[in-house]
DNA sequence: GTCCGAAGTTCGGTATTACAGAACACAAGT
DNA sequence: ACTTGTGTTCTGTAATACCGAACTTCGGAC
């Protein structure tokens, strides 16, 4: 993780670095966990510091101890506290009832990101009523490049700025449909300006696509991006571009949401 | 919280132990966030402190600086780290299909709770297509008493279980209907028991009603319960029994893919 | 059945580190 | 301008987090 600006160096607490550092190890283990030897090597630390860690971070209920052996797993305080955290960024709170409402109407999964820093972090999820699920996950950092929320924010930006971040986060090619140097992405960008809508057609995965569009705050800024998903076989080329204009009302009436009306119903 | 037994006082890392409070109180805080000395006072330690473990915590993402001020919030991080925690946590990962069809056949709001000690613990949730939206949080510990999901785990249990559990948890009144006596509880469960669901008829929320049947793990124990929940002016009274069978059948076909089937294909 | 190895756990000494508190800076309200 | 509340910086000190070595427990392998 390279830009990390808040990250003042000064006032870092050893232990509660190294405790945040263990959450993310047990996070990538996957569902068998981590037992203390294995967190004690990838934190290169004792074993003993390692269990001291642990153990503290269970009673918290940010990890917990699996039924196996005395491997430790996330905890299920991290369910309440992530439920929370997007509900406290407004954006998630006010968006869900438009990603409903967008989900309803394509039949698709739909998904909100805001715009940090000009890269997609997917806050909410709904998923659409069809057999196929997408394994999308929540909270992480997405590439901008390919990827139609992603598209859907740089197109905001002007140009200087979108080639500072991709230089910097770079252009990754997955399929042979990414986009892979500047100059295809900054056509792209033109077009999503002129319609109002991005697609990735099969840029990011093979035989996937999405739409996207941009929403804006209250100061007219591009808070983050409404993306719906699907099969590309599923959907007749032709349509797509009315999905896209489909998406598109959806991040305006969830624009009008943001910038204006005071009504914002606390319960 | 009362009941936490893997808290063993020993090899308790303080700062980490504070580092965890923190993140609870700055949950607690709600959107506006938490300022430094707000911090200190909840943690009862020195303002420098406060702001060391604010600080490392948002380097981590577990915190985020807010826009307005020098406050705190839950940090974007957690969502990703939650979403993980519920699909490691495979009941999660199997019975969100299982969920997604629930809400779908009956239009309603669906949750998957996880038996925790006898209380339910919400993993996920699916909201219905309807107008009325649920401020069902995830990860949450809910009453045993006056729940659906909850009086469908405790009729799993026996008797002297219940009688232990509830004691410590006691029976707080919510409306006129909620069930005030352990002799009232222990009929109902008995009734539970014969139909094979639970009903929750505004004893939790008044308006509301839900229906819950309990779902097994491979070794026949009580893993959890589905439950579906609406407005009580939206569904006529006969249709609540029809509704509850609904429901048992999900949770019947969740224990068989948790019983059963080493069809646990993973992508 | 016994031995080995690798896992988790315990404990105590040491110096690192987290902590408190006082001083500073900055803002907004009176 | 003074006051009162912020958040921030700094430094000394003693508490504490850390390591390492010894101990225990478990499960195969031979």
């Amino acid at each position: 993780m390279p830009n990390i600006d808040l990250a003042d160096e000064r006032y870092r607490v050893q232990s509660v670095a190294r405790a945040a550092a263990l959450l993310e190890l047990v996070a990538d283990a996957g569902p068998q966990g981590l037992g203390v030897t294995e967190m004690a090597q990838g934190l290169g630390v004792a074993k003993s510091t390692a269990l001291s860690l642990a153990r503290t971070l269970a009673a918290a209920g940010l990890l917990r101890g699996l039924e196996v052996g005395a491997r430790y797993g996330l905890g299920l305080n991290l369910l309440r506290l992530g439920d929370l955290a997007s509900q406290q960024t407004s954006i998630g709170e006010l968006g869900l009832p438009v990603l409903h409402e967008l989900s309803r109407s394509t039949g698709m999964t739909a998904r909100l990101a805001v715009n940090e820093k000009g890269y997609p972090i997917f806050l909410e999820r709904v998923d659409g009523g069809g057999p196929v699920r997408f394994h999308a996950p929540l909270g992480q950092r997405e590439e901008p490049h390919c990827t139609a929320a992603g598209k859907a924010i740089l197109a905001q930006m002007d140009e200087a700025d979108v080639r500072r971040l991709i230089s910097e986060a770079g252009m990754r090619v997955h399929t042979p449909k990414t986009l892979s140097s500047i100059e295809d992405l900054l056509g792209d960008l033109e077009r999503v300006r002129q319609v109002g809508f991005a697609i990735d057609d099969e840029e990011e995965s093979e035989g996937v696509f999405c739409a996207g569009a941009a929403f804006f705050d209250h100061q007219g800024r591009c808070a983050g991006a409404l993306s719906v998903t699907d099969l590309k076989l599923d959907v007749p080329l032709r349509e797509i571009q009315a999905l896209g204009l489909t998406v598109r009302e959806h991040a305006e009436r969830l624009s009008m949401i943001l910038s204006g009306s005071s009504r914002t119903a606390r319960r």
